[in-house]
DNA sequence: ATGTGGGCAAACAGCCGACAA
DNA sequence: TTGTCGGCTGTTTGCCCACAT
């Protein structure tokens, strides 16, 4: 019975590092935080688009209009840490962004703004609850790859098999767990400590669980990892994974929800507006002052990831090719938490929003998807979250599109690219005009690699 | 075992209508919400609270300031609606406000700005939950003078004594009980039924629940009681009540938290500094533009009422003469959700904040409170939240206060009361520096009757 | 390979009066 | 008057396997 209960190490107030692979785990394979130091693009539209999902309300049209507040911010991101909502496990990140001036904007890039964004965890499992799962009638039937893949391995020559395991949630709090292989045919269960975990994240059938095999001292593994770099090339993950299992492994279990239909969540504290205008003259006061502001990122409230690697832009935006008519691909999340990709045809290039926010390339981009359960996704996306085909447009574009762009002239041509090549709308046809006074981009020095992307 | 399910009437979305009585009985004794149309006071600063309250975090300093806005803005109340979440049942309050020209706040008072606010309800009883009420292992145990007043009669002829009681919540949710009347000594007990509430509603010792007798068409009664007042007099309340109880009745069941250490909620939605900043835009921007906004009031979240009657406000701020030194008493929710007045002495009269709210009359008054106990109650308090004692004060003012108002030359005194009766701190010198332009205020129209306050 | 259901024992929920504060 | 407890059912939880998909 004191198995049963999760040793809840109460740590109220702020959090103090919530475990990134796990955070990243629950987050979704499509989700990524940009690096710590880096430069980025946030855009209040996109903000505006999250608050609006999660109070269920459209942002109204007497809300003031904020002129001085470009549709897109270049800002140094300061800070980014991990959280978790205390009731519902929900993720979520909070970033510290700043504004940065024509001269910072300009500065090369870095290597960690080239870098690849993380990666999901390796070592680890998702399975959606099965209506049994839930039941109080039973425990939990774990996958057998599965449990051969994440779990600690049984002793076989008990009978039957079993142990126990404790895994820790992202609050760092303990669930213990009964592992038994038993049942004919045989097959892996959790079965004591399963239901007061159900019931305490109160999980339906459709939810997900997550199981991750962790190292605790992951940072040490990455250390070592970078200077035994040619060892582990040569000995292989295992070996490393092998050095820290016995002492310092760890079990982490997170959590996702399914798509239940949202619930209205007035928030009772702020009303909707009082909230998309905070936003907006926060970041307008942040640009005014290039002061620092704070916001949060809420991954699966909405699908609006609104703060973006400047990098990714900038390869997005000005050395992409897109035109109407073009083919493309989209990555999207499946329900078994891996990606697919979907494809579709560009049907128009314009502004979501033309009086708020003109000359935005936030969701510029209006699609048609190729499979008829189309319904669910969006029908706008931004230039950055598709990979346009390099095969001839389906149907010829109605009209060219074809602008010269006003590229500062004395300039060598783009990777070997002429200015010809690009094609943009009116809407788009000055990208620079949110960054008066610029002169040679950044991706136009001589440190800008375009092959890191 | 149907008796025990409560019937879920999901009303998702707006909710229609929700009880009055029930949301104030469950706000508590001191909290009264103004007349819709009726002129009020907002202050910023003391919302701004609220959300500080709400987020656990205090107001950053490097907020920006909107110095056009006001410290307090005359608004008109357009509309009020009730609110209990639907995750915690705490109730709020949505308000929406208009900020009002000159004219407007001169307007003599009307009837409505005048009224009494709305009483608590008659009828009811509230009981702080025991370790055996909220246990697993029996019912509830209701208080005998309690249950004589808001229960139906049982039938004593019976042996034992029982009933089934069906009651709403706020969310019009309806729940059964099994109440019956046994033990030795007898008691009253709720028992089928009260635990799915308890662990529905996840109440704890020290919570407390409360059920009201109410009138269904209680409209329709107060109708009638204005209509046949003299009647009602003569023949009594409980004329009128026994004239509906026997179709129309209802009992109502709300809970009241207790003031657990607040879970740190730091919303993932906004920052809050966002939050701050949004409060303050869409204020000043409404009074900019003499336009609507909305706002969240949330009784049980912080002690900071901050829309205030203008009339309520008018007679606290002009006809109130306070010095320090001054004794006053001041009215508190007891744990048994009655009131009770605690005494105090002024000890100073300044701004809670001069740099960012100069001349604001919120919290304006320093006072120390007689009982030890006193840590818990705030330092600071607004002039309407006291009622000054007319006895001389404990000790002598270290210096007069005693400034001549720069009233309005050529008016009649206000009700025989003498300019040189007014005692003002220098930031409280000039309470009409916010209404600029402003001539006789409204207390001094001829339809202003002081007698009905 | 894994979801669901019957069988079964142990644990818990929940109704009762006794007692004491 | 009312909070808590021991006694005593009836229901639920939860572990086991069989069986079906």
């Amino acid at each position: 019975s004191a198995m049963a209960q999760p040793q809840q190490q109460q740590q109220e107030g702020e959090q103090r590092c919530l475990n990134s692979e796990l955070w990243h785990a629950c987050a979704g394979p499509l989700v990524s935080l940009p690096a710590v130091g880096s430069r980025v693009v946030y855009f209040p539209q996109g903000h505006s688009e999250q608050v609006a999902a999660s109070t269920n309300k459209e942002v109204d049209s007497h809300i003031p209009n904020y002129p001085n507040l470009p549709p897109q911010l270049i800002c140094q991101l300061h800070n980014v840490t991990m959280h978790a909502d205390a009731e519902t496990d929900e993720v979520y990140a909070q970033m510290t962004l700043q504004p940065l001036g024509p001269q910072e904007q300009k500065e090369p890039f870095l290597p960690i703004e080239l870098g690849a964004p993380s990666k999901q965890p390796t070592n680890y499992f998702c399975k959606t609850l099965t209506a049994s799962d839930t039941s109080t009638h039973g425990g939990f039937s774990v996958p057998r790859r599965a449990a051969e893949k994440v779990f600690p391995p049984l002793d076989f020559s008990q009978q039957p098999p079993a142990q126990e395991l404790i895994a820790r949630d992202l609050h760092d709090n303990e669930w213990k767990f009964r592992h038994i292989f038993r049942g004919q045919p045989k097959r892996h269960l959790l079965t004591t400590g399963w239901s007061v975990f159900v019931s305490a994240k109160r999980l339906v059938a459709g939810d997900s669980v997550i199981f991750i095999w962790s190292l605790v001292f992951s940072f040490l593994c990455s250390y070592l990892f970078f200077f035994f770099g040619k060892i582990h090339r040569i000995l292989g993950t295992d070996y490393f994974i092998h050095l820290f299992r016995n002492d310092n492994n760890q079990l982490l279990l997170g959590i996702r929800r399914a798509n239940r239909p949202q619930t209205v969540m007035p928030s009772s504290v702020l009303s909707s507006d009082s909230m998309h205008i905070g936003l907006l003259a926060a970041a307008a006061h942040a640009a005014a002052t290039n002061s620092r502001f704070t916001i949060f990122y809420n991954p699966r409230a909405s699908p609006s990831e609104f703060v973006i690697p400047m990098a990714k832009y900038v390869k997005a935006v000005y050395h992409t090719r897109v035109s109407v008519g073009m083919r493309f691909r989209m990555l999207f999340e499946t329900e078994e938490s891996s990606v697919r990709r979907y494809m579709g045809t560009i049907t128009g290039i314009s502004d979501l929003d033309p009086v708020r926010w003109p000359n935005s390339h936030w969701r510029s981009v209006k699609v048609g998807w190729d499979e008829s359960t189309a319904g669910e996704r969006q029908p706008r996306v931004s230039l950055w979250e598709i990979e346009p085909l390099t095969t001839f447009p389906m149907y010829p574009t109605a009209f060219p599109l074809r602008l010269k762009r006003p590229w500062p002239s004395g300039l060598p041509p783009l990777y070997g690219m002429k200015d010809d090549d690009f094609a943009r709308t009116p809407s788009l046809m000055n990208p620079m005009m949110n960054f008066p006074g610029l002169g040679a981009p950044p991706w136009l020095q001589p440190s800008f690699n375009p092959s890191m992307f």
